[in-house]
DNA sequence: TACCTTTAGTAACAGATGTTACAAAGCATA
DNA sequence: TATGCTTTGTAACATCTGTTACTAAAGGTA
């Protein structure tokens, strides 16, 4: 059973009967780093909530070029998710599991009534957004801000933080799709960094140095 | 009193008591365009209803330097200052009238209770976060995937339409604070618009032809 | 009209990023 | 070891965007 896994992650949040609840509907789900929770396009049915591991929020244009959005971490939503599920809307996003992970799948018809009946849930669900509209706010401070050589050091800052690991296994071509951008401009520019002492590089491996 | 306006705009959304509610602890503002209603780092006590005109929606790094992110319009409101309010935080974003403009300031001391009370504005609060959700999406895409050409088509097209005149009234400087380049980038580009019969041009006056 | 300010046009150049092509290194496996 | 695939390094070039400097046009005002 995931209750203890729940307790320890979302009891100090939840009120004791809207814990029950999430016991009773909710099915526990073990992913593996690079398996796919949700396409564009798709019908939403569930809300996730992570109890542990992080997973990566990529968007597509109509060309199939991907960016990164933003990651999230154990005690996090996707609020996007759920107001998919009110509205019976398809998702705008892909979601991938960026290492391990496991996840709380509640079914979307108790989640309106939970927003009624119970403060904390409402209030959960509130802060989701508000923390999601944040990191989106990032992404677009990132966007329009920053040059492409600082962009790629807080990515790698990112992976390093989520996976809880300042090795980064990961290609240059996968780096330069999560940036949207070509594998040897990364190459080029993770040389640079490499010279000037923030990373240190071997075959499938990128060491952060300067976190 | 605003009541004809208030029902014009929302009395198809929310419930009667609730109407009675928002004219009873709600007031009107009236904003002429350029004025600014919000700054960054603000303290946010009311939430606004839009009654008439257009907001836009403006981000800053640390170094001053603009973006904008979208525009809001009538019916819509800024979920963001919602979330403020309820979590007593600073705004992440500054509000500028882009046309007069008609508010209804609703203070945030009645939201809260709002939330449990009624059904139709806790529907409009999650609604408006998605829907300001999707404008971020959307100014993701644009500064991800586009360039400069097509950000300003874009973005002469959106002002056409939240001021509802094909004339468009800037200098070339204002457009280019809005889409955070340089004004000289903004009259080249201009120029290959008009050259592709998309604009016309006159002094302190865009055309959108190609709408 | 003459003068001044604001706005726009343009050239010339610099730098960042994207593209193509090819070589070299690392790793796996026959 | 020999072979082949994946990954990385690098050059050479194209294009887009940003910068500086200057000129020209439009409009307001004395």
């Amino acid at each position: 059973m995931f209750k203890e896994a729940l307790e320890q992650h979302y009891g100090f949040l939840f009120e004791p009967a809207l814990m029950e609840e999430i016991l009773r509907f909710g099915s526990l789900k073990k992913v593996a780093a690079g398996q796919q929770l949700i396409e564009i396009g798709e019908l939403i049915t569930h809300m996730p909530l992570l109890l542990s591991g992080a997973i990566k929020i990529m968007r597509e244009d109509e060309k199939s070029d991907e960016l990164l959005l933003y990651f999230i971490e154990k005690g996090d939503t996707c609020a996007m998710s759920f107001s998919c599920c009110m509205g019976g809307t398809k998702s705008d996003i892909r979601a991938v599991a960026e290492t391990d992970a496991e996840i709380i799948m509640v079914p979307v018809a108790q989640m309106e009534s939970w927003m009624g009946k119970y403060k904390t849930w409402q209030r959960f669900v509130l802060d989701s957004y508000q923390a999601r509209m944040k990191e989106l706010l990032h992404t677009v401070d990132t966007l329009a801000f920053l040059r492409m050589d600082d962009r790629l050091l807080k990515h790698l800052q990112d992976k390093a933080k989520v996976t809880g690991d300042d090795h980064i296994h990961a290609t240059h071509q996968e780096i330069a799709y999560d940036l949207h951008t070509s594998r040897v401009v990364i190459s080029r520019l993770l040389k640079k960094l490499e010279n000037e002492g923030k990373i240190s590089m071997h075959r499938n491996d990128i060491t952060v140095i300067d976190l």
